[in-house]
DNA sequence: CATTTTCTACTGGTTTTCCATGATTTTTTG
DNA sequence: CAAAAAATCATGGAAAACCAGTAGAAAATG
């Protein structure tokens, strides 16, 4: 292993990436690269060789590079881990962070970026490109916390969702119209919506229906 | 320009990519690269010098490559177009062809994969990547022909799926109730819809709103 | 500028939802 | 098995949505 230059391993199952992040480091000719395709060939070359640094894709197609993250920090601490993707969800870039990453490049980061997100890092500090940095500072994310429905308040809901009347409801599951009426309100109220047609929206949106 | 290479325009906002595909196709010595990081800029340098081929990324930050792909085929009908995308979705495929694509390829083919849709596409064929191939072939998708909305009939729905009331948009967009109420008429009407529910369920896993 | 599309508005109904609150029975679960 | 959670039913009234058909004004488009 060459001691003068920084030893990076790359992740990603994108052979077109893969190239491009290999050109791109390999201009700066201060890099000794090392490129994987796989996860889990790359966890076992870190295991057995130690690198400098990590540049993770976080889809990988032989599991996800938040559990990888959290793997090769449990194996060799020292490592620097950066995230890399497409992925541009607040809540991944967390939890990537959370599970020991050092840093958080997107995919459209201009190679200048990249550069000294890696620069960065072996500085020990934490690296995001800017519209990662961006995205993290955003509106307080108004997550809705999604309120756990009862089988029952389900059922209701994807059949009201398909655009049966509470009475027709009532008929179908041999329950009262009332019953019908009262799982409604209690649904909106969990989701605190006006009305149906918005808890709807936000059901649907979540994908809960 | 050199007539013993094939002449290849390639279009693409992500940094790593273009440097991947340049990369990529470097290797094989043949071609004779051109790359864009934004589609009007190619667009202007296709018009004035004719190309073999053009890589067109569809998910562009100045545009869409569906609509560029459609104003290429205008300029210079001969010019072979490639789709290139993480997208995977059958419609855009399908869209993207209707426009004049002469193929599309996913950015996880591998780099044989890309320059053999490349030599077919020079052959006069439609090239496309294995995995598109998949999808193109899957079940036969049951989609549901999404009706094209008016601007105002999208404002509406979007206030409606809110959870506002007909009154209270008919006061903010200083209208009549009637007017709301016709246009839910139509937007019902239009989805085939049962009542506004099942329609904003719809529009919300559409995306429509 | 003529045609098509969109936006606007109306009448007069019927049906459905939504509100506030309380209460009993059934099921789940520690 | 006891407590908690879920499912059930009820009253009665106000608000909103839905139905069907018509039609003029405004805007977009070829």
């Amino acid at each position: 292993m060459d001691f003068n230059r920084s030893s990076i391993v790359i992740v990603d199952d994108h052979p077109m990436i893969l190239e491009g992040l290999k050109a791109l480091l390999m201009k700066q000719d201060r890099f000794q690269i090392f490129s994987f395709t796989k996860g889990v060939a790359a966890l076992d070359f870190i295991a057995e060789n130690s690198v400098d640094i990590i540049l993770l894709d976080i889809v990988l197609n032989d599991g996800n590079g938040l559990d990888f993250c959290k793997k090769i920090k449990q194996k060799s601490p020292r490592s620097i881990v950066l995230g890399i993707s497409n992925q541009a969800e607040r809540s991944i870039i967390f939890k990537f962070l959370e599970n020991g990453g050092n840093g958080y490049i997107l995919k459209n980061a201009d190679p200048e970026e990249i550069i000294s997100c890696i620069d960065l890092a072996k500085q020990g500090e934490v690296a995001l490109s800017r519209e990662v940095k961006q995205i993290m500072l955003k509106p307080a994310t108004p997550v809705i916390e999604l309120p756990r429905l009862t089988k029952r308040e389900h059922q209701i809901l994807v059949a009201i969702a398909d655009g049966r009347t509470s009475t027709h409801i009532a008929e179908k599951l041999f329950i009262s119209v009332m019953t019908v009426e009262t799982h409604r309100r209690n649904l909106m109220q969990k989701f605190k919506a006006k009305n149906m047609i918005e808890l709807v929206k936000i059901a649907a949106e979540n994908k809960l229906i």
